[in-house]
DNA sequence: TTTTCAATTTCGATATTTATGATATGATCG
DNA sequence: CGATCATATCATAAATATCGAAATTGAAAA
């Protein structure tokens, strides 16, 4: 009976930690337009109307969540999506949150 | 390019709201052992090992962002999923937390 | 109707998250 | 080298989430 849920709450704090990163309504539009594509973060901050600030720390709490990445173009940071989770999670949100023929 | 994101912050801040209400790693197990079935209370203690209180606040919170609901059983409450979108999240995530033939 | 059992609500302490302003880094252009 | 542009880091305050103990509800058994 103790046995049942051997090895879960690891996993389960793992998953939480994941999903924490997502949580969030500004982390979650950055993630709506880095899903159309790669963006560096002057184009994310006009596109969401973010404080550059704030941009920022999300852009960091997403990187260290494993959810992005970034490469250095020239002067400018480019970050995209790398975890697929975060991917299939988003698409889940999509069908749910935003209708499924959106055009966005 | 203001209209990029029209009306996407309405909605992301619904799909948030509901990412954060599985965000927890207690919620995440009290969602695992649901995902096997419909448990009542004393039940979800036992194979959780969460102290009552906890359970019922975790449980409330949970029903008020609309992922399970309660019927009553005798003198037992009975919760279960009902949330489509958290059937869906939670097979995500056991998909990548938790290998894919897992019996747990 | 009194007791009992299952579960919830309330409350206060602690911890985590979030936003914001000021400062700092680091690559490039002149 | 010195200025500048893009972005990150630091510091702190305000908001929010979490947990445990004690008290409460509400249905049913006696």
């Amino acid at each position: 009976m103790t046995a049942v849920f051997d090895g879960l709450p690891a996993r389960a704090d793992q998953a939480a930690a994941f999903l924490k990163g997502l949580a969030s309504p500004h982390r979650l539009l950055i993630l709506c337009a880095l899903a159309q594509g790669e963006r560096n973060v002057s184009t994310l901050i006009a596109e969401t109307g973010m404080a550059p600030t704030s941009m920022s720390q999300h852009l960091a709490k997403l990187k260290d969540e494993g959810v992005i990445d970034v490469r250095r173009d020239h002067r400018t940071l480019t970050y995209f999506i790398v975890h697929p989770a975060a991917v299939q999670v988003m698409d889940v949100l999509h069908a749910h949150f935003c209708g499924s023929l959106q055009a966005d």
